[in-house]
RNA sequence: GCACGCAUAGCUCAGCGGUAGAGCGCUUCGUUCACAUCGAAGAAGUCUCAGGUUCGAAUCCUGAUGCGUGCACCA
């Protein structure tokens, strides 16, 4: 054995033996009949892995601790298209390259991006691989795969046949830079500093932030407490316009806060979620100015054409010619819906689209987690669960995208009749043989992903594991995913004809990690710069020790930053293990000793062999100690505390065994009589026992000894979990 | 605005009702005999602040301050 440990002649060498023998494949062991599977959740095939994906390890050690427990274990890897992020990312090369996707067909730029996707795929499960994550590579699925896309379009019939989906024109959350509109969970909200228009409606004023919207108000809205406005309301009020005269009329409705600004406020429905709702209850229509271009249209009269902030800037200098603005508040910060991706404002703007109605849903999805049918860990994301679901709105699913799963729903051009599909395309409508033309639109991405846990162990004919026992993700994507997955899961299995609850839920356990920070603490993303491939620092310290620092001293749930102190000494500690491996073989080398498998119990029995006599007083004590820390660590383990499991067989391996015992070790072999032996056989077995404890975190190292000390035939991967 | 989380040794973080912990850093000493990516010894904290509950609080409760995050319709 080399004096130190070198990860990078390791690592390649034992991936490959661990795949070329099968043991990634489910196999029952031992005589256990129980099963345990996870889910990868499935990282975006657009780009590298980043490295918050390596806190994935979490998963690695459960699926390794079951697989040695004997389970018959499944950990299947996946990859999601990720509609709008890919075409995003991806208009942004054509765009570098002088080139637009409206350069292209629809079909042509499907094509491309799927290329550029596989390209990367590729990238993104090697590094997987090198962070020894032990995935069943044959059962791997892309979300965008013939049969997964089978299952989406089927569900999203099911809905519509059961009415929990409907076409309905509402205001979308629409982004006019990307093109296309978004659910409520997409839109971020930021703080921005906007003028506030105080402007002159007949005998009212009332303030705005959107004076170029006033083309498409369609009433004026007061408190109905309001002394101050009572006469005016039920009444039509004459104004004046930039375009001319005009008569409004006036409501009343709580909505309205009398406080803020004069009181009274624009009513424009088709451009402001509030006013839409106002203007349903009211009964007041709703007339569109802006285009999805972000350009006024035709009802803004001589404005048309210009793109909003023109407009704005326009129509407020036309305003204030005909003295109908009375100040203008500079100073004023609100936070506005921004597009997540490119933060320009999004535009609340009416639109047809695909809506899911949620509560029936939502209301399951709470049960099953009220009950404890679905555990949450740690427990305080409960709330954050809850929260979201109690609130849950109708989740708008078309996107305009093109790369993504196309929706299969037709519409007739002659009597418009909608049709929705298993996939197959109709041509022809049924009612009135009028042609059928598709939706051009495609699928929110999470509404496949949402089904994932169904779809890809359906797909790979593994639908025995299902419910999986645990789906680990950051928290992150909690409600974006989690609980998309559980709405969905059990929606799927209804339709199965499934009725136990316990089996309708896609997961028993949910898990939930924290974020990686960069060493200074600040989010890593790639306009920062900050981001970090986690293949540079499994280069630099070996895929064993970034394992072990991703999970050493952050409880579960909590943020972390890197920091390159602790990967070192994780790196400092695979090279402890090695060194005690290197003394062991050198002790049995001295002696002809072998080393021994001898398990807790048959120590204990040799143990008694020495009585109380003193010179065996560390061995009795490490075969206690090693029944202890065996127990611990499977303790720890089945309740998720990776931390602490870490840190117990950090501090046992290098201060006991290693500090004490090992040195203990010398007096007993240097003897070289019987006693040595029995102390050989027992420092040789003890630290078998601790080269599987800590496997499952440093699989490599651990492999790699187990090869070189043990030998054999036998893979450390497939050892049986020590116990009594 | 509402909610949640965090504030512990110089730094990064565990602990969460019973005499303050780890890693890194720091100080002193030690290399033929597994490992200097090492060993031995050590210094270092009114556990953010103010009240309260308790025989006893870093740990529970209330409030304050600071930082972070999530949610919300302020025109």
């Amino acid at each position: 054995m080399d004096k130190i440990y070198n990860n990078k002649n390791v690592e390649e060498k034992i991936y490959k033996k661990w795949g070329d023998k099968g043991f990634f494949k489910p196999e029952e062991r031992f005589g256990s009949k129980k099963k345990f599977s996870i889910i990868l959740p499935p990282p975006n095939a657009n780009a590298p892995l980043h490295f918050g994906h390596a806190m994935y390890v979490t998963e690695d050690i459960l699926v390794r601790f079951h697989r040695m427990k004997g389970h018959k274990t499944l950990w299947l890897p996946g990859a999601d298209h990720a509609g709008f992020e890919t075409q995003f990312v991806y208009e942004k090369k054509l765009q570098e390259a002088g080139e637009s996707r409206f350069d292209y067909k629809r079909e042509e730029l499907y094509k491309m991006i799927w290329d550029y996707v596989q390209e990367n795929r590729k990238g993104m499960e090697n590094q997987l691989k090198r962070l020894g994550f032990s995935l069943d590579w044959e059962r791997r699925k892309f979300t965008l795969d013939e049969d997964i896309t089978k299952i989406v379009y089927q569900t999203f019939k099911n809905l519509y046949d059961d009415r929990l989906l409907y076409r309905q024109k509402r205001l979308v959350n629409y982004c006019t830079f990307d093109g296309t509109s978004f659910s409520d969970l997409e839109v971020i909200y930021e703080e921005r500093k906007n003028p506030l228009f105080y402007i002159k409606y007949g005998p009212l004023v009332l303030a705005t932030t959107r004076p170029e919207t006033k083309f498409g108000d369609t009433a004026v809205a007061v408190n109905p407490e309001d002394k101050r406005y009572q006469k005016y309301i039920g009444k039509e009020i004459e104004i004046e316009t930039v375009l001319g005269k005009a008569k409004i009329k006036v409501v009343a409705d709580k909505m309205v806060d009398p406080s803020f600004g004069t009181g009274a406020v624009k009513i424009t429905p088709a451009h402001d979620f509030d006013d839409f709702e106002v203007a349903q209850r009211h009964n007041l229509p709703m007339v569109a100015v802006i285009g999805f271009d972000g350009k006024m249209n035709k009802k803004a009269g001589k404005f048309e054409g210009l793109y909003v902030r023109q407009a704005r800037k326009a129509v407020v200098e036309e305003m204030q010619k005909k003295g109908l603005i009375e100040k203008i508040d500079e100073n004023y910060v609100h936070r506005i819906g921004v597009c997540y991706k490119c933060k320009n404002p999004i535009e609340p703007l009416p639109m047809e689209q695909w809506f899911v109605k949620m509560q029936p849903l939502a209301k399951k999805a709470i049960d099953t987690v009220k009950k404890g049918d679905i555990k949450i860990h740690p427990k305080s994301f409960e709330k954050l669960y809850f929260q979201f679901l109690e609130n849950i709105h109708d989740w708008n699913i078309s996107r305009q995208l093109v790369w993504g799963i196309r929706i299969p729903a037709f519409k007739c051009e002659k009597c418009g009749e909608w049709e929705v599909t298993e996939g197959e395309l109709r041509e022809k409508c049924g009612k009135c043989s009028g042609k059928m033309v598709q939706d051009t639109d495609t699928f929110d991405t999470w509404f496949s992903s949402g089904q994932w846990p169904y779809a890809t162990l359906k797909t790979t004919d593994s639908l025995e594991f299902y419910p999986t026992s645990v789906m680990e993700t950051g928290y992150d994507i909690l409600r974006w995913w989690v609980a998309r997955m559980v709405m969905l899961g059990i929606y799927i299995q209804e339709k199965e004809g499934i009725k136990d609850v316990k089996q309708q839920v896609p997961f028993e356990n949910v898990v939930l990690h924290g974020l990686v920070n960069d060493p200074l603490g600040k989010k890593m993303s790639k306009s920062k710069g900050n981001v970090i491939n986690p293949l540079e620092l499994v280069d630099q310290y070996g895929a064993d020790a970034v394992r072990f620092a991703l999970v050493y001293g952050t409880a579960l749930g909590n943020d972390q930053s890197l920091s390159y102190p602790k990967l070192q000494a994780m790196r400092n500690f695979t090279n402890k293990l090695w060194n005690m491996a290197r003394f062991i073989e050198f002790q049995g080398n001295e002696r002809t000793f072998k080393t021994s498998e001898l398990s807790i119990k048959e120590m204990q029995i040799l143990s008694k062999k020495h009585g109380d006599e003193d010179i065996w007083k560390s061995d009795r004590e490490m075969v206690q100690k090693i029944e202890e820390i065996t127990s611990e660590v499977t303790r720890l383990l089945e309740k998720y505390d990776f931390n602490h499991a870490a840190q117990n067989l950090y501090d046992f391996t290098w201060h006991e065994f290693a500090d004490i015992y090992i040195e203990e070790s010398k007096r007993t072999l240097n003897n070289n009589d019987a006693s040595g032996k029995d102390t050989f056989e027992v420092l040789s077995s003890s630290f078998l026992i601790l080269l599987k404890l800590i496997h499952p975190f440093m699989p490599f190292v651990t492999e790699e000894i187990y090869d070189v000390l043990y030998g054999g035939e036998e893979d450390l991967i497939v050892s049986k979990w020590p116990s009594l």
